[in-house]
DNA sequence: CGTTTTTGACCAGCGC
DNA sequence: GCGCTGGTCAAAAACG
């Protein structure tokens, strides 16, 4: 090529000239045609990059909602060994809830960041309460780098000395979905009384209606799920509440059901990748392994 | 008027 | 040391 340069530039011959320039002229265009190329295929590489990062994000989503079902059937574990326990104690005639309540607030608990998501309906509640039967007082809101939603910080405030906080940010994903993240023990009951006082259990009342959809209430001793108490409040309210009670379930299945169906078909096809299977229970092994360490989701 | 919420300022921890 | 970020404080505003 630069010869033929060299020989068009010093070529006396017009028709050797001629030549010489339709070939340079072919091979620009042979040149450009190859850049358009390069062009698209950057284009279409930056298109797979966004298309793997939409992936990753939905994955990273997936791998949430597996750690909050982990979560639960640990939970579910605990409770039938809790059961068994139960079982023993009621041959010592030891199987009432005061009793109940003392012995499980005495099984260690760790101590460690919990979280939970709750679903709402975004058009009607765009606030970041979760209801969960405890009173909260916010002390700041922000927002942070990696979610454009506002996160709100909560104190207990039930109790003068209560030291449990909790963070409240709708999920980035989906943003019907409120990520509610509990730091801390409470030192008092839910009625706000100190713990293991159970006397004013009578007059208790708690909020209640915007409280929809509890995605992954780990159930677990009182003292440690603030879910417990509104959803204990709404499964024991008397006849006339029964058909609310039912819905109250329902909503929470068809909830489970719909917002798990898209993502159990998604799911269905990356199941059949070894790779993904090997991560994903590598992930799932490591979240039970670590559990002090990891958030509770 | 007391309580709660809002919001800008401040602080501490962390990575570079 | 500096900048960034998340968490907290506290004064002002809003609310009942």
């Amino acid at each position: 090529m630069r010869k033929l340069f060299f020989f068009f530039q010093h070529s006396d011959d017009l028709s050797l000239k001629f030549f010489s320039f339709l070939f340079i002229h072919h091979h620009l265009a042979n040149m450009e045609a190859a850049h358009a190329s390069c062009k698209e295929k950057v284009e279409t590489l930056q298109d797979d990059l966004k298309c793997l990062r939409k992936e990753n994000e939905t994955l990273r989503f997936m791998l949430d909602v597996m750690n909050s079902k982990c979560s639960i059937l640990q939970a579910h574990l605990q409770e039938a060994k809790a059961g068994q326990m139960d079982i023993d104690l009621t041959q010592t005639g030891f199987n009432n809830e005061a009793n109940k309540r003392a012995r499980t607030s005495e099984v260690p608990i760790h101590n460690k960041t919990q979280r939970f998501l709750v679903r709402t309906d975004p058009d009607q509640d765009n606030s970041l309460i979760v209801r969960d039967g405890y009173q909260w007082r916010k002390y700041g809101q922000k927002v942070t780098k990696d979610n454009p939603s506002p996160r709100a910080y909560f104190r207990c405030s039930m109790a003068p000395a209560c030291p449990v906080k909790k963070k409240v940010q709708r999920c980035r994903e989906d943003k019907s979905v409120l990520v509610a993240t509990y730091d801390g023990k409470h030192n008092h009951d839910v009625h706000g009384s100190s713990l293991g006082d159970s006397s004013s259990s009578s007059d208790y009342t708690v909020a209640r209606g915007s409280m929809t959809n509890i995605i992954s209430p780990p159930r677990m001793p009182n003292n440690n799920n603030p879910f417990l108490p509104a959803m204990a409040l709404d499964l024991t309210l008397s006849a006339p509440h029964q058909e609310n009670r039912r819905h109250f379930q329902n909503s929470v299945e068809d909830s489970h059901n719909n917002s798990y169906n898209n993502i159990a078909e998604y799911a269905a096809s990356l199941t059949k990748d070894p790779n993904f299977t090997a991560a994903l229970a590598a992930a799932v092994a490591n979240s039970i392994t670590q559990q002090p360490k990891l958030s509770k989701i």
